[in-house]
DNA sequence: GCCAGTGATGGGACTTGGTCTCATGGACCG
DNA sequence: CGGTCCATGAGACCAAGTCCCATCACTGGC
């Protein structure tokens, strides 16, 4: 038998959304949190480095992104290897059995100043590390710069999409439509 | 002569900027900032909702933004009423005798993830705002979102350049240059 | 001239997030 | 059987942020 129950940090992260979703996130303490994992602040801050990132440790999703940014067909144009990127996220991250999980993340996420801060600088890594890659690719800085914008902005809504209970569409395709709404409306001037 | 020094919000400002200047904003506490300005932490927090703030404080930014974008020529297109805007903001608040203080600001700003945290939720809510003002306009949503996001990216650029002590040009030029750069940038597919 | 009200400030107790250092104790290896 | 890992616990400590009450110079009415 282990000596420890196994997955601490998933245990923490469990118990943290439980606890946010019963209490809020401003009224929930950390040791409250480790306690109901059957742990100590101590452990607590040796796998989180602050409380909000229990809620956004789950990324290698910046790698993901870039790596599929960096493997679409060379001549696809920026916002195609976007496209193309943000089709495998929906493969290999956003698949359905993490929608529950990403809903309720997201109503506490959403009911939180503190938390929405985090995830407004999240998103400019995000946006910063697409830059990155699509410079890679050869797409001129400015281009590459509109291009991770608009991508980010795509991500943002296929995701509230996504999240919603009443559509049961994959986050792929969803991405696919919204680009191509995001695509015609940026034509508008 | 006045019973209290005037201005404890801005002297406790300054006294915040130099402080973070000489030894860094995580090696700067709250009772310093305020002995510095001949203040205590008390009259700080009455001012400023967190040690953050004291350095954003100064918006009434995103009114002016708002109140640009609602006077724009009603014929003209989204983002050209976002160029409005941005122009008008170049005149009243992006003015020559703050660009110095600006750039300090910015410096500090740059070096610390805690603030560039702050910064990135405060970019969200200037976007949300443009948003809302080119909805009242009667532009579409999706349409709304895209200039607004595209708008605040050339707020960026332009204000990165006007930053700049190389760079001696308004910010309101800065920023229409910057928007004809953006728009060709995003004409390409 | 006195006195009560006002408003900016000070003081200090208290909670919580976050850091750091050292102790503990079961499991694995030789 | 004994030593060594290594995940965890324990607790001191600091700074951010909240709260409540005291202070004290000025103001206006009487």
């Amino acid at each position: 038998m282990a000596r420890w129950q196994p997955d601490a940090p998933g245990r923490l992260a469990a118990a943290a959304l439980d606890l946010f979703e019963e209490h809020g996130y401003e009224n929930t303490t950390v040791i409250e949190i480790a306690e109901r994992a059957g742990l100590t602040k101590s452990t607590f801050f040796r796998y989180f480095p602050d409380k909000r990132e229990v809620l956004f440790g789950r990324g290698t999703l910046t790698d993901l992104l870039v790596e599929g940014i960096a493997s679409a067909p060379p001549a696809a144009g920026p916002l195609d290897a976007v496209a193309d990127a943000l089709d495998a996220l929906g493969r290999t991250f956003f698949t359905a059995d993490r929608r529950e999980f990403s809903g309720r993340r997201q109503a506490v996420l959403n009911a939180n100043t503190e938390l929405r801060e985090r995830e407004a600088l999240k998103r400019t890594g995000l946006t910063a590390s697409m830059i990155e890659a699509l410079s890679r690719r050869g797409v001129p800085s400015l281009t590459a710069r509109v291009a991770a914008e608009l991508g980010a902005l795509v991500w943002e809504i296929a995701y509230d999409q996504w999240i919603d209970p009443d559509n049961s569409e994959g986050f792929g395709p969803l991405a696919r439509q919204a680009l191509a709404e995001v695509r015609t409306a940026a034509a508008v001037r």
